[in-house]
Order: C-alpha cells, then structure tokens, then sequence
DNA sequence: CGCCTTTGACCAGCGC
DNA sequence: GCGCTGGTCAAAGGCG
C-alpha cells in the first residue's frame, strides 16, 4: 500500500530509467503465478533487483517487506505458504496496477513535456516572426520618416507599415503612436518578457484605450483575440457616425452593428449537411430571417445566446445551387467563455477570418480591383485545398459578386455591411457534379471600396493578427483543447495522437503553393497573392488552427493531405460533446465517424444544443441525397426550423 | 413562465 | 428621391 502511494510520485529520471525493466516485469506479471514463484525462488536477476530498487525508489523498508514475503517458504507450512501465496499474489496485482499507473502517468508525463515543448518552439518562432516584423517596420519608418519622396519600394514599405495603424488609418494614426507602438514592441523584445506575456502585451497595446467593460470578459476563444480587439477600438473610434443602429440595439456597445465592417471578417462555412442547421456547439436564437435575392432558400439570422450581449451572429443559408450545402456565416466574436463543443467551430473560424484580415492587409497588390474583369469570375483567387478543406482567397470587386462562389450572391457584396468574407468549404470536390464544382471552393473578399481604401492604407492590420493568432492560438488551445497541441515538428505524441498534423501543415503549404501555382488564372495575380498569403506566417498559423480543429484528434495514422477527404466523417472533436440535437448537422461534421450516426438523427427537435451533448452522435455528413431528403419542410412546427425549411419550396 | 421561432414591419445603405 | 436589398426589431404564438 505505501510502496503504491509512493511510486506514484516517481520522478521522471527514475521512471525514464527503468522503462524497459518495468516492461519485463509487466511482463513476468502477465505470467502464470506458478511462473512467477518460480522466479521468485531463482536468485533476483539484474532486472528484477533493478525492478526491486524501482519499485521501492523512497522506502528501503518496503523494499526490505517484499523481499520478505518473497523469500522462498522454505521453513513455512502449507497453511502459511498459501497465505504467502495469496499476498504475493495481491502483491503482484497491486504492483500490476501500480505499473498501470506509472507507465500512464510517464506517458502523460511525456505528453505533456513534448506539447511545451512545442509550445516553446512556437513561442519562439512566434517571437522571431515578431522580431523581424518589429525590424521591419522600424526600418520602414526611418526611410518614411527620413525621405520626402517616395518610391515604388518605399510604397510597399509604407504600405506595411501603415498596417501597424490596427484599424486607423495613416491620417488618423499619428505617426508617434506608431512609433509607441513600435517602441513598445521593442521594449517587449528587449526585455525579454516572455512570448505569452508579450503577446498579450502586445493585444493590449493595440487595444489602445478600449473600455475595461468591453474588455473584461475573458474569452478564451481564438476569435477574441483578433476580432475583439478590432471590434472595441471600432466602437471607441467610430460611434459618432455609426450609432442609428446602435440607437436600435438597446444599447448594446459590443453590438455587431456597432463594429466597422471593414475590420471584420465573416467567416463562412460550407458544409454539406442535411440537417437544417449546423451545429457548432453554441447557443444561437434566431431573430430574423430573409429570402435573400436570387437564393429561394430562406437566410436565417441568428445571435449568440450564450452569453446576454454576445455579438456575435450567423447567418444560415442553404445553396441555392446545391442545397444540400449549408452556409454558415459567422461574424463577431463571442465575448465569453465558449463551451467546449464550439470551440473547436470557433477556433476554426477565427484562424480563418484571421488568415483574411492578414492575408489582405498583407496583399501586395495595393488594390485589389487592378485585376478584376469585366468577366464574372473571381480575379486575383488563391486556393488551398486541404483534404477538401478549401481556403480560397480572393480578391473579388464589389462589381463582381463572385458568381461562382455564392451562386446568386446570397452575401452581396452590395449590402451595407459588405465584410471581407472567408469560406471554409467542407463540402466535397472529387464527387461533386460539375455544377458544384463550379460553384464549390470559393473564397470570397467582398472588399467595398472603402475596404480598398483601407486596405491601401491597411486598416486591417496583418501583423496585429499575425501576433494575436500566435498568441492566442497556443493559450486557448491550452485552455480548451487540453490534449492537443500545435504540431509542427511531426512528433508522435502516442496515444493522444498528435502525428500526422505537422506533415499535413507541411504538406499542405506545399499543396497551396502548388495548387495555386497550377490554377488557370493569371500567373502574376496567382503569384501576388500566393507571396502575400504564404509569406504571411499568420496563414500558417491560421491554417494550422484550421487544420487542427478539423482534424484535431483524429488519431490519423496514416492519412495523406490527399487522402484525407472531408467527405469522409471526420474524427476530430472525439474528446469533444457534440450536439444531441440530430436536428442540426453538428460541427461534428468532423467528428468521429460513427458509420450509424446519420440513421438516427430524426425525431429529437430540442434545440438546446449546448448542454446535453453526446460524442459522435451527429456524424451527419450527407452527399449525393436527392433534394427529397433535404429538410426542406413547410411545416413550421417544432424549434427545427431553418432558413432552409420555410417558406420555401 | 421563460425561451424560442415566426413573421411582418422598419431602417439604412446603395444604385439609378 | 425612389426603389431595392440586407439586416434587424419586436409582437405574437408555440413549446417544454
């Protein structure tokens, strides 16, 4: 009993040590009993004294005890020889279970050494990209600051450094707060604060002077990080001429409506799902909903509710190409703590609307409507096609709604809240028909022209996110996802399954560049955006996330970036609940595959998805159902409504 | 009773 | 200025 408390406070060097002894003596523990009396009686082999001396590392008295009672009965009656028997053989199990316990707690030991390990890695490149970034800049300036005539160079030059502006513009950002700004960073560096510190740092300072009300929920979600920020120093700069809607909002200061939308990204997710809404793990209530121009299928608007004054919003809407796709929206950032089941959506989001408000701001091409035709067809696009996971970028004219993409513009970029918008498409490419392959794949940036405008003058702020998403990536994901980690170093973290993801990022930054490289569009155009994205270390991180909370703990083995399909059922989310609700076509999209799951799904309409949740219960991944199977009823009974299934036919 | 959905009305932005 | 469109509000009703 002691020796059983005790070794579980061995100390790594020690169970390092004597992995292989322990082995061998599981071993001898998984023989036959009589076995094991005859090894007791042999002299102790080097293993088993080993074995002794591990097993009683801080009691030598305990050690002293087992010898004892192993000592051979040689002068012992029968009677007391079984009684021997039965101690030793308690023994033994209490040392089986004992070694259980050990080899658990060394792995999780090793698990958790590797995973700050890559921590700190991250971290430092985290830091590095900072670094140069901060070199950059400082540099940008001096030239900005030291020549009256501007170049090309000194442009582009200016063009990044205007992107330090967070959201400001280069006449409204004062160029000695942009050295503060500068300076800070510096300060950070050379002090040598740590990277977590001096990311959050780093947020802060470029929170400016956000109001502590709007700051105090602590959100853990990846979206904060980047979008928060942007949202409470919108609120702080622009309330004097955007606040007729605000006047309708109750109030509410962190209200969407409030949030400029040239500093926000929609992330919008395609996803081939029958069931009438996609569950993402939050609470969301329905306020509206519209039949958008030129899509029968009803659009549905719907807020956070986990939170009282969450802004953040979604739209739903079905394809009107192909209505087994679903289309999620998302915009704003929740101001509160996400429950696990969604933070995997969220995480997945933001990396995305991070990976745009970079990937623009980060655009080489300083207007992105240089490259738009006449034609309908989206210019300047980028694609990356990651197991079917599709980031496109591009570079789209409020004069071309990018036809392709949302068929009939379900997000006009007319609309007054045109935002820059990124879409994950989760739907299947290799068996679409070609109509939907036409349509699928398409990431769209609506850019209004005062989005280009800002952009020229960087409003978004590339290096702003690319901190906040290496920061904040790594401290949610410590939050939320305990048991995943940001692999890059392609290590095997053993049963908790961390291999295969780094390769995949790897991979798949060659499959981007490769694939781009291979798109028919304008090799020029491909080449600007495919320098601006792949430059941008936040793509990485962006796409990591992406790819992580997608793929997350899938145990993936042996699953290339090629093989990996989406139309497959996702195993990631394993650890995670998702919804009970078999009415909404959970995130568990990419969940574990429960070949069954989607039989099931059918007659539950409870739409509280957040608190009772079930593993692997909503695998609902659909292709090629006839339009009958869609849900796509009249009927307007039960809380399963979605945009898709009233008033429509 | 509280929460939700439904749904018509309203508002704002934009184009003509 | 008007119409179109997207987005939102809020009353009404349903559901558990």
């Amino acid at each position: 009993m002691e020796n059983k408390n005790k070794a579980e406070y061995y100390s790594p060097d020690d169970e390092d040590r004597d992995i292989d002894n322990q082995e061998n003596i599981i071993h001898q523990f998984g023989k036959g009993r009589k076995e094991r009396e005859d090894d007791k009686s042999k002299p102790s082999s080097p293993h088993h004294k080993d074995y002794m001396n591990i097993d009683n590392i801080e009691g030598g008295a305990v050690n002293v005890m087992v010898k004892r009672e192993r000592s051979p009965p040689e002068h012992n009656s029968m009677a007391s020889s079984s009684t021997h028997k039965e101690q030793d053989d308690q023994l033994a199990s209490a040392k089986d279970e004992m070694r259980e316990v050990m080899e658990e707690n060394q792995r999780l030991r090793m698990h958790l050494d590797r995973m700050m390990k890559e921590y700190r890695n991250l971290q430092n490149q985290f830091h590095d990209i900072v670094q140069k970034e901060t070199d950059q800049k400082s540099s940008s300036t001096t030239v900005n600051t030291s020549t009256t005539h501007h170049d090309h160079e000194s442009d582009q030059e200016a063009d990044q450094l205007v992107s330090l502006s967070l959201g400001r513009t280069t006449s409204d950002m004062k160029k000695d707060d942009l050295s503060k700004i500068l300076k800070k960073d510096k300060v950070h560096d050379d002090e040598g604060v740590s990277n977590n510190n001096k990311s959050l740092d780093l947020g802060l300072d470029c929170k400016f002077e956000t109001t502590p009300t709007e700051c105090s929920p602590v959100n853990y979600s990846p979206e904060n990080s980047l979008d928060d920020i942007q949202a409470n120093k919108d609120e702080n700069e622009e309330t004097s001429n955007k606040n007729l809607k605000t006047m309708r909002n109750n109030g509410d200061g962190d209200d969407v409506s409030q949030q400029n939308p040239t500093k926000r990204a929609r992330v919008s997710v395609r996803v081939r799902c029958d069931a009438p809404t996609m569950n993402d793990g939050c609470q969301w209530r329905k306020y509206g909903q519209k039949i958008a121009k030129g899509n029968p299928c009803p659009r549905a608007y719907y807020r956070c509710t986990v939170a009282p004054n969450c802004p953040v919003r979604k739209q739903v809407q079905r394809c009107a190409e192909d209505m087994s796709i679903l289309i999620t929206t998302y915009e704003g950032t929740h101001n509160h703590t996400l429950p696990l089941s969604a933070t995997a959506m969220a995480s997945t989001t933001s990396a995305a609307a991070s990976m745009l408000l970079s990937g623009s701001s980060n655009s080489s091409d300083p207007n992105p409507q240089v490259t738009a035709t006449t034609t309908t067809t989206p210019t300047t696009t980028t694609s990356a096609n990651i197991n079917g996971l599709n980031f496109y970028l591009s570079d789209t004219s409020k004069h071309h709604k990018s036809p392709y993409y949302f068929p009939n513009s379900s997000i006009s970029a007319s609309a007054p809240n045109s935002l820059p918008t990124i879409t994950l498409d989760l739907t299947s490419t290799s068996s679409s028909s070609p109509s939907s392959l036409s349509h699928l794949n398409r990431m769209t940036q609506n850019f209004p022209p005062r989005y280009n405008y800002n952009n020229n003058n960087s409003t978004t702020n590339l290096n702003f996110s690319s901190v906040l998403e290496s920061n904040s990536l790594p401290i949610s994901w410590t939050n939320n996802y305990p048991n995943q980690t940001y692999n890059k170093n392609n290590q095997n973290f053993g049963p908790l399954t961390f291999s295969s993801r780094s390769s995949q990022d790897n991979i798949f930054q060659s499959y981007l560049q490769k694939n781009t490289t291979q798109s028919s569009l304008p090799p020029d155009t491909i080449a600007a955006a495919t320098k601006a994205i792949t430059s941008d270390p936040n793509f990485h991180s962006a796409l990591a996330a992406a790819l992580t909370s997608i793929i997350g703990n899938s145990p993936i083995e042996n699953k290339s970036v090629h093989n990996l399909n989406v139309t497959e059922p996702f195993p990631i989310l394993s650890s995670l609940p998702s919804s009970s609700n078999p009415n909404k076509c959970s995130s568990s999209f990419l969940n574990k595959p429960t070949s069954s799951a989607s039989a099931n799904n059918n007659n539950n309409s409870n739409s509280n998805s957040n608190s009772t949740q079930q593993p692997g219960n909503n695998s609902m991944v659909f292709f090629g159902q006839s339009s009958s199977s869609l849900p796509f009823s009249t009927s307007n009974k039960g809380k399963s409504t979605s945009p898709g299934d009233s008033k429509f036919d």
